[in-house]
DNA sequence: TTCATAATTTTGTTATAACAAAAATCATGA
DNA sequence: TCATGATTTTTGTTATAACAAAATTATGAA
C-alpha cells in the first residue's frame, strides 16, 4: 500500500517538485490549495502524513495542524527560517517536524520515512558499531574471525550494524555507503547485500535479513 | 559516466529540489549562483547540459546563454510565463529549451534525456503502432500469429513500437506503462521485458534489446 | 441473479549466477 | 625508482527462476 501525502499549498511548482520527489521514493502525493480540500482528502483517502507549506498558505496553519494532529496524523511543515513566531505556534499545535527553507529533500524524505528528527539522528550516530566489530579497509574482525569482504560490504555492513537493526531502504543504504552523488540502481544493493552475505555466512550471530517491499535490516546476536 | 547538470541559481531551496530530482533520474548536479561559477564549472568538469533559473538571476541571462551555445552546450531555462521579451532574447541566443514556470519535472527531465521538445513530442505520437500489429487487451495478431500477452507485456509492447527503435529508460517505460504516480522498482520492468521475450520469441522479426546502462529499444524487420 | 469463496492470472519483488566495465594492484623492464 | 602493461579485484548491470502479493475470473450455493 503506497503511502498518501497530503501537501497543502498554493504554490503549484513547489508541489509539481515534490510530487516527483515523492513519488520516486514510493510516496503518492496529493494536492490540497484549500481547508476545504484538507477535508476532503482525509474524508476520501487514507493519508499517511501531511505536509504544510507555510509560504504557500494565505493563513496561520496552527489550528489546521491541530485538527490533523486531533486526528492522529503525522504532520510536517515547512517554515521561514525567519518566522520564528509561526513555529511556535505550530509546534504548541503539536507539529512533528518542522522543515526549515530552503528544503532539503532528504530532510523532507527522512521525516517522511520515520528517521527521527536531526537532533535525534545526532544523538543516534554515536551509536557505535558494537565493540565486537574491528573494520579493516579489506576486512572485519569479529568473534576471533577474519573475514576478508570488498570495500564495498565493509561500509554496508558498517552501516547496518550503526543501524541496530533498524530497516534501511536501499536508498538509505545508497546515501550512506556510496559516495556522494553517485548514482547507481537500486538492484546494485540487492547484489552487494548478496555478496555480504555470502561473505558473513560463517558467522553464525549475524544475518541480512530482507523486508519485502522495505529494504534490509541486520540480525546480530550479541554473546 | 554520469552526466553532470549545472544549475545556474541563487535559489538554493529550487537546486535541493532539483539536484534530488537529477540525482534520483541518473544525473548530477552542480550549483553555479554567478558566472564566474559557470565558468569555473565549464573549465573544470564536463558538463552535460546547463539549466538556466532565470528568476532566480540577478541580471539578463541572454548573453550567458549565448556564451554556453557557443561551446556548444545544451541550455534549458526556467522561465516566467509572463517575460515573454526575456524568452524571446534567449530564444535568439540559441536557448535548446525554454521550460515555464511552474516548473514541471517530467518536462525538465525529457529535456534532458534528450527527449523532442513537447512540440515534436506531439509530432511524434502520431507516430502509431505499425499497422501489422493488431493489440487485443490480453494478445496481439501479427504475422499472423496471436501472441498471448499479459496486459502489462501489452502496454510494454505497444510503447515500445510507438517508439520506432529508440531507447526507452527504465523510467519512461514506467510512466508509459503504468497507472499514474504508481511506484515500481526499476527491477520491476527489467522482469516484465524478461516476461515479454518470452511471448514474443516466436516471431523472428521482433526482438527487445537491451541497452547496458540505459534502457531497452525495440527491433522490428518490416517485411 | 447474487454473492461468497476458490482458483487462476497477473503483477511486484527477491535471489543469485553471470557478464560488463571500472578501479586497484602487481609485475616487469628501462 | 618509475612508467607501463598485465592481472586481479571490485563494482555495476543483466537475466531469469522463483516466491509473495494483488487482482481477476470462475464456480457453486443460496
Amino acid at each position: 500500500m503506497t503511502p498518501i501525502i497530503l501537501v497543502c499549498s498554493q504554490d503549484a511548482e513547489l508541489y509539481l517538485l515534490l510530487a516527483h520527489v515523492l513519488h520516486s521514493e514510493g510516496f503518492e502525493a496529493r494536492l490540497a490549495a484549500s481547508e476545504d480540500d484538507v477535508m476532503d482528502a482525509c474524508t476520501s483517502e487514507e493519508i499517511s502524513a501531511v505536509l504544510l507549506d507555510c509560504a504557500g498558505w494565505p493563513s496561520d496553519l496552527a489550528p489546521l495542524c491541530a485538527l490533523l494532529k486531533g486526528t492522529g496524523l503525522s504532520v510536517g511543515a515547512l517554515i521561514d527560517g525567519n518566522m520564528r513566531a509561526q513555529h511556535l505556534q505550530l509546534i504548541k499545535a503539536g507539529l512533528d517536524e518542522g522543515i526549515t527553507r530552503p528544503l532539503s529533500p532528504s530532510k523532507l524524505l527522512a521525516f517522511l520515512q520515520g528517521i527521527r528528527p536531526r537532533s535525534e539522528a545526532v544523538t543516534r550516530s554515536s551509536f557505535a558499531v558494537p565493540a565486537e566489530f574491528v573494520f579493516e579497509p579489506h576486512a572485519v574482525v569479529v568473534s576471533g574471525k577474519r573475514i576478508s569482504l570488498a570495500p564495498m560490504e565493509v561500509r554496508i555492513l558498517r552501516f547496518l550494524l550503526e543501524r541496530q537493526g533498524q530497516i534501511s531502504t536501499r536508498q538509505q543504504l545508497i546515501e550512506a555507503a556510496w559516495p556522494d552523488r553517485h548514482a547507481v540502481e537500486s538492484r546494485t544493493v540487492d547484489v552487494h547485500i548478496g555478496r555480504l552475505r555470502r561473505a558473513i555466512a560463517e558467522l553464525r550471530d549475524l544475518r541480512v535479513r530482507t523486508v519485502y517491499g522495505a529494504g534490509y535490516a541486520l540480525e546480530f546476536h550479541y554473546g
